[in-house]
RNA sequence: GUGGGAUUAGCUCAAUGGUAGAGCACCGCACUGUGGAUGCGGUGGUUGUGGGUUCAAGACCCAUAUCCCACCCCA
């Protein structure tokens, strides 16, 4: 006798159960179509990359978070894929001949060992769209109108897309006169300012080994509002690289105005920084408000990614869609639409007795064979049992072929939702059926 | 990775260190040609796992796993 081995999943992966898996499905349906209408193509990309190509790309913090994997008769040192930009980056370095722009999306897991919390989870998928190959901020500020569309679509109300660009950070770094080993630490702590606040920034950079003349530089420079770029122009005006990204983002924001993005859900936050290494340009994160589940979409512009799998690197810009968080939004606020049912089956076809089973299946396979999600029931067992089961699993149409009906030649339709029930002939059924399943 | 909380039936939760319970769900019967209503009855547990203390542990101690919360960071 074997022994039972208890069913348990690793750490912060789930798996997901049918109903589950339908609002999945129309969640990433929505993003997909969206995707597509903005001119956006799928690609797939190997679950597995070879180390040397997730490492050096997302900074030692995040990228003592990979997963590692090899064969046990393996020479190649392999890891679960961290994100989908550094393999689009290699995808485009590998394939030099796709025209450009190449504007492509993938919706795919990824994975990263962190703690898990709510939101958070060590598997989860990434919904991307990037554009490769221009330097344009219309590339950014399509990005940012179809994050709006999509979630827009969705349902979302409350949410709103915050922006600033590297070229700000960097020159802030350079005006506060900082040496580059405590820049990390400035910056982490300058994140966090609509959270703790001035003092709390003030602290948490001291803490941070930063010079106190330099913290009080810098928190002079933002008493500024954070959300007025020429404010901000004019104290940085002898760093080229600021203005340069101040520049880049009042035309993101131009741009993005043209394309019918509302003003009040973007939100330029000049001291919103975020992790990954490799961003270049504008950079923008959007949160939702209500429930705190922190952000739901991150990205920005990557314009030296490329370059380090080619000599010829392309400027590249783009985003990431979270879908779990989405979905957990989704179900806090139930925002799913109303006809989204519990089941694909359309139809359920019970089985009277053994007599008239051949009858139920003959039905049930006409049903089939016109694209009516179909289900039959398999053992003899009472109608009780058959109808219980079919309103439990949210089947929306029964239908039952006794003698009666057998000897009429018609069969009774339920609606399981009304009550209501009617008799129709046989050689109807996939008509009628097709004309309810219509209206639905 | 750091700190805290939780873990008891399928689900939500009880049980002064002394025989593990309730509601809901499930199954059966009243109702063998019809689910959701009502009534009656029933199944269900190595109390997350492994050790320890004790005459006795669901409870106390240690370890460990998972989930949740706050950090860190992020989608």
């Amino acid at each position: 006798m074997a022994t039972i081995v208890e069913p348990r999943l690793p750490r912060g992966m789930r798996d997901t159960l049918p109903g589950k898996m339908i609002q999945r499905r129309y969640v990433i349906g929505v993003i997909e179509r969206v995707f597509e209408r903005f001119g956006f193509e799928p690609l797939q990309t190997p679950v597995l990359e070879l180390e040397q190509t997730l490492t050096g790309k997302y900074g030692p913090d995040a990228e003592k978070l990979i997963y590692n994997a090899r064969h046990r008769q393996g020479k190649e040192d392999l890891a679960l894929r961290y994100d989908l930009s550094v393999p689009l980056s290699r995808v485009v370095a590998m394939n030099p001949e796709l025209l450009k722009p190449f504007k492509r999306y993938q919706i795919a897991p990824v994975w990263r060992a962190e703690r898990p919390q709510k939101g958070r989870y060590r598997e989860f998928y990434q919904c991307d769209a990037d554009i490769v190959g221009t330097s344009s901020m219309l590339a950014d500020a399509e990005i940012i109108a179809m994050i709006f569309a999509i979630l827009n679509e969705l349902g979302f109300r409350q949410f709103v897309t915050k922006l600033n660009n590297r070229k700000v950070l960097t020159a802030l770094g350079e005006y506060s006169g900082v040496s580059p080993v405590l820049l990390g630490g400035l910056y982490r702590a300058l994140d966090k300012l609509d959270k703790i606040g001035r003092e709390g920034v003030r602290d948490e950079m001291l803490q941070n080994q930063i010079p106190a003349e330099t913290v009080e530089k810098i928190l002079d420079l933002i008493a500024l509002p954070v959300d007025n770029p020429d404010a901000w122009a004019e104290r940085l005006q002898d760093y080229p690289r600021g203005v340069e990204g101040i520049n880049e983002l009042k035309a993101l924001v131009q741009f993005a105005r043209g394309m019918g993005v509302s003003t009040e859900r973007l939100q330029i936050d000049l001291t919103m920084v975020r992790g990954l290494e490799y961003y270049t340009g504008p950079i923008f994160e959007t949160v939702v408000t209500e429930p705190k589940i922190g952000s739901l979409t991150g990205g920005g512009r990557y314009d030296g990614l490329i370059g380090l799998f080619s000599k010829n690197s392309l400027p590249a810009t783009g985003t990431s869609l979270g879908i779990e968080r989405i979905i957990d939004v989704m179900d806090e606020l139930k925002m799913y639409p109303s006809d989204l049912g519990t089941t694909v089956v359309q139809v359920f076809v019970t089985v009277f007795d053994g007599e008239r089973r051949a009858a139920s299946l003959a039905v049930a396979m006409d049903l089939r064979a016109a694209g009516i999600d179909t289900q039959v029931w398999f053992d003899l067992d009472g109608l009780g049992k058959q109808l219980k089961y079919a309103a439990a699993r949210g089947i929306p149409y029964v239908i039952i072929i006794g003698p009666d009906e057998a000897a009429a030649n018609i069969v009774t339709l339920r609606n399981l939702a009304t009550g209501e029930q009617q008799q129709i002939a046989r050689t109807e059924i996939v008509k009628i059926m097709r004309e309810k399943l219509a209206q639905a």
